[in-house]
DNA sequence: TTCACTTTGTGAACTTTTGCATAACCATTA
DNA sequence: TAATGGTTATGCAAAAGTTCACAAAGTGAA
């Protein structure tokens, strides 16, 4: 509800990587970049930056490049990186558990608050310093703690009941690590992460296809 | 190298996940299925989906739908679903370690079959029922089990040389969860799968545009 | 200041992907 | 057998995304 005229999809999907790897950068000490030497560290084409960027507005400067400093700034304020954003885990099994130890907050304004599991006996202990809840305190403890994102890693089975619980706690976006493609009020935004269809294609284009970088 | 003309990218993107989607009909005990339902299940575009269908001919049938059972061999046979496909995992941490237990062979024809981690004293041990060995065995390892894709869960800063080694060990795909978008030779494929940048994706997307399924 | 060089910003062409809309076709029932 | 209804396959067009290629503009050295 912020922002700029409207953002291709294409390149919002890839500002994140822009961000990274200029805070990257700006921690190497390095004062500008150009076009070309991006794309060779990210490996989207040279042009594709410079038009990413020109959405916003004139951020280079010709014959020099882009200041980091300033281009960090930027986007900093673009993705809204000053904010902390508190997400919630619901189901703690094995890839659960695997993404509290993956610490999103040290490299991005994200960190998992809260997680949630069906196990009533795991309620009330801390995992990877993230408190537990009992599935029933779901929309309770989302609304006082404000959360409207969420990552779901449960079992395939419980996906769309959990899902329909989630939208009915006022959830907005879901990293949706189930295989089901679950289904959602028009206002909810699921973004998928199918680890085994990753493999697939990958198998796929490199018996049918040949080589080159894909994927983000 | 197998294969009719030449799919498209986007197309072949789905493929794996009509593909699971189908063998849950098949199991299921549906014979028929329409594009239209298809389209309510996985949430892709019924022409998308008829579109889809069509590269690989005349599948369907006027009137009727789709033989489940038929179009699964043959989405099967274009999948190279008979043979078991082993990959290597490298680097045993937290995220590896869920990916081991994550049992890809359950539903597709792939698995860990290898695991290597540079703590050495984890040499020889078995995770997950997945055997752990040394980086020092990984070209003499991958070579011996005919390996050729590999699940890179190793710390960023050490992803451009393992990758190296990866490509000197004869891999053709990597599905790389660093962050790091690593170099590779034209003939080697990369799968970026950044978990960071799906969240922060998430939250942009949310923030700036409204609501619907996005990723895959 | 001048000039050679670098690099952006962007029009335009191109490629890829999606989705509409409908003719053709098949299933099914009477 | 004929009529009804459902569903595919696909021509076409629009939308989205990528890349070329170059004028414009600024850099940096002499």
């Amino acid at each position: 509800m912020t922002q700029q005229p409207k953002i291709p999809r294409a390149t919002a999907k890839r500002l994140p990587i822009y961000y990274r790897y200029l805070t990257f950068l700006h921690d190497a000490g390095t004062n500008r970049i150009s076009s070309a030497e991006l794309s060779d560290a990210i490996k989207f084409d040279a042009a594709t930056i410079r038009r990413d960027f020109s959405y916003f507005g004139a951020l280079g400067k010709r014959g020099y490049g882009y200041d980091v400093k300033a281009l960090l700034d930027f986007f900093a304020n673009v993705l809204d990186q000053d904010s902390l954003i508190n997400v919630a885990l619901i189901g703690a099994g094995n890839l659960g558990q695997a993404l509290m130890n993956f610490n999103f907050h040290q490299s991005s304004n994200m960190r998992i608050s809260a997680a949630f599991d069906v196990d009533e006996s795991r309620a009330g202990t801390i995992l990877a310093g993230v408190p537990i809840y009992a599935m029933t305190d779901l929309k309770e403890q989302m609304t006082a703690q404000r959360i409207n994102i969420a990552i779901l890693t449960v079992p395939q089975e419980v996906a769309q009941d959990i899902t329909d619980q989630l939208v009915d706690a006022g959830v907005k976006g879901i990293l949706n690590f189930t295989p089901l493609r679950v289904t959602v009020p028009t206002d909810v935004r699921v973004q998928n992460v199918d680890l085994t269809n990753e493999l697939q294609t990958l198998v796929y284009f490199i018996d049918n296809y040949g080589s080159i970088t894909t994927g983000l």
